[in-house]
RNA sequence: GGGGCCGUAGCUCAGCUGGCAGAGCAGGGGACUUUUAAUCCUCGGGUCGCGGGUUCGAUCCCCGCCGGCCCCA
């Protein structure tokens, strides 16, 4: 192609046409074997190609995965353009072609070329159409999964309309949508390892955020009172189907409302968000196996739902030592970090209850020990005003309502201190800054996090690594 | 952290009891003016993940490492 002149990587080509307008204006128009005189210029990845002679078709792919075939015949475009185009096109080069738009005898919607010209030529073979590629090369080589698979497409813009779901949601209601740091001097918010890294200027450790909790709750006291980000965090854990080290979430905040205001707004931002994205309730996944996530949905008390599983009464007095052995049932090697109670009750309760909701369902009423931020329950003793919701067997969403006293706040933050202090790497920090802020008074609010990679994977029934479109994969070599 | 399965051509995969490395698609050459994963003839293509060991001989058996997936904690 060189030694003749031909640009393999042209700035541009004169397309006139879409291959999704062509589909559109003529799909229903032409019978098999009609003509038009209507000349287009179209552009598209070249996916199938196949050559009778003196006439060769290609199908060409555009971007959201609509396909359009061109033919070229010896008598339209002559037998030497002929001969380089079945010389010098391969599959996965993108081609342009310009002509008129055709039904073939077979029936199939073409362009019948007069003019055409390699816009782009791919160095490297296409895999194979035909087959599922593998997992692996999935993930890492997404820009060819997206080539090839057309789910792969479709989970891309599903998460586009989902997170535009949530942010028309919530901007419904009057929220303002914020930016805070990523970047933090202080980490907090959740109990997570963090990554770290180095502030040159400042010469000093500084961490990337593993929640914005801390920072919404700041934004809410100087009055912007309902709030949201969507907010990338890291976490420096284990990674598998449902963790990965940065992920999306949404945490949002609504001075005057508490964990009930928040269930009910979490329920129709995620059927908004399912019906926006599938246009359906129902999820099917790939087991066959069904949920909805439509109507109201079903809820539970922490303790209650326990001790009824295990025939046996749980309650917020239950002992370390009672709880361990109940857990060592399951788990021969409990952390001596992870013995505490509201640690072990979680377990308990993740295990024998959690990991078989499928139904989307609101867990409520948590141990005190492992909310630090949540304020107590106002007429169960023992326990904070927390729920979860599980849906899958997993953790989609918390909220609480929050935790404003701040002198219960730090009385909280020193409880965290003495379990660093045991060596517990997940515990919280004490923020002085953030206390600062509370004592200038933060209105009651209620607050909600939702994972938003698990939220497509509930309404997809996907795990985490196919809803992140570049999934961190350790490389090669 | 423990257990299981897997890694062979650009892609998807075969490869028997250890004996010269295989197919389909993709790619090169040829035939064919209405194909739909076109068809037909033909050719090229390999560090069998990496490193050791056993053996006359290892893709195959053993050990270690790297990478992936699944299950368990």
């Amino acid at each position: 192609m060189l030694a003749r002149g031909v640009e393999p990587y042209p700035v541009g080509v004169p397309v006139t046409t879409t291959i999704a307008e062509v589909r559109e204006q003529y799909e229903g128009a032409l019978e098999a074997g009609e003509e038009t005189q209507d000349v287009v210029g179209v552009a598209g990845r070249v996916v199938f190609q196949r050559n009778t002679g003196r006439l060769c078709f290609a199908t060409l792919q555009d971007g959201a995965g609509e396909r359009l075939q061109v033919m070229l015949s010896e008598g339209e475009v002559g037998a030497e353009s002929l001969e380089h185009f079945k010389h010098d096109v391969d599959l996965g080069d993108h081609l342009f072609a310009r002509g008129r738009v055709i039904r073939s005898r077979r029936g199939e919607l073409s362009i019948f070329a007069e003019e055409w010209q390699i816009a782009s030529k791919a160095l490297r073979p296409l895999p194979v159409l035909h087959k599922d590629l593998s997992e692996e090369a999935r993930v890492r080589q997404r820009y060819v999964d997206l080539i090839v698979r057309p789910e792969a497409r479709d989970v891309a813009r599903l998460r586009a309309r989902v997170l535009r779901a949530v942010r028309d949601y919530l901007h419904g209601r009057d929220y303002v949508e914020v930016e805070t740091p990523v970047l933090q001097a202080l980490y907090g918010g959740a109990t997570a390892r963090p990554f770290t890294t180095h502030l040159n200027a400042f010469d000093m450790e500084v961490f990337l955020r593993i929640a914005p909790e801390l920072f919404l709750k700041r934004a809410v006291v100087g009055g912007i009172e309902r709030v949201f980000e969507i907010s990338r965090n890291f976490r420096n854990e284990g990674v598998d189907s449902t963790h990965s080290p940065e992920f999306t979430s949404l945490e949002a905040y609504e001075a005057y409302g508490d964990y009930d205001t928040m269930a009910t707004l979490t329920r129709e931002l995620i059927q908004a968000a399912a019906l926006e994205g599938t246009g359906s309730t129902l999820v099917t996944l790939a087991d066959g196996t069904e949920y909805d996530l439509g109507g109201e949905w079903t809820t539970l008390s922490l303790y209650e739902s326990l001790s009824e599983k295990i025939g046996e009464e749980i309650t917020p007095e239950t002992s370390v030592e009672h709880l361990l052995r109940l857990v060592e049932k399951f788990d021969d090697d409990v952390d001596p970090i992870r013995q505490t109670h509201g640690k072990l009750v979680e377990e308990l309760w993740e295990h024998h209850v959690g990991d078989h909701l499928w139904e989307p369902t609101f867990v409520r009423d948590f141990p005190l020990d492992t909310s630090p931020l949540t304020r107590a329950h106002r007429s169960k003793p023992g326990v904070v005003e927390k729920w979860d919701l599980y849906i899958r067997g997993t953790e989609l969403a918390t909220a609480y309502s929050e935790l404003v006293d701040p002198v219960v706040q730090r009385e909280r933050f020193e409880a965290q201190a003495a379990l660093i202090a045991a060596g517990d790497v997940e515990a919280m920090r004490l923020d002085e800054d953030f206390l600062t802020a509370m004592e200038y008074a933060m209105p009651p609010a209620g607050g909600l996090g939702l994972g938003i990679d698990r939220l497509l994977g509930a309404i997809t029934g996907l795990g985490i690594r196919e809803t992140i479109l570049f999934p961190f994969v350790r490389p090669l070599g």
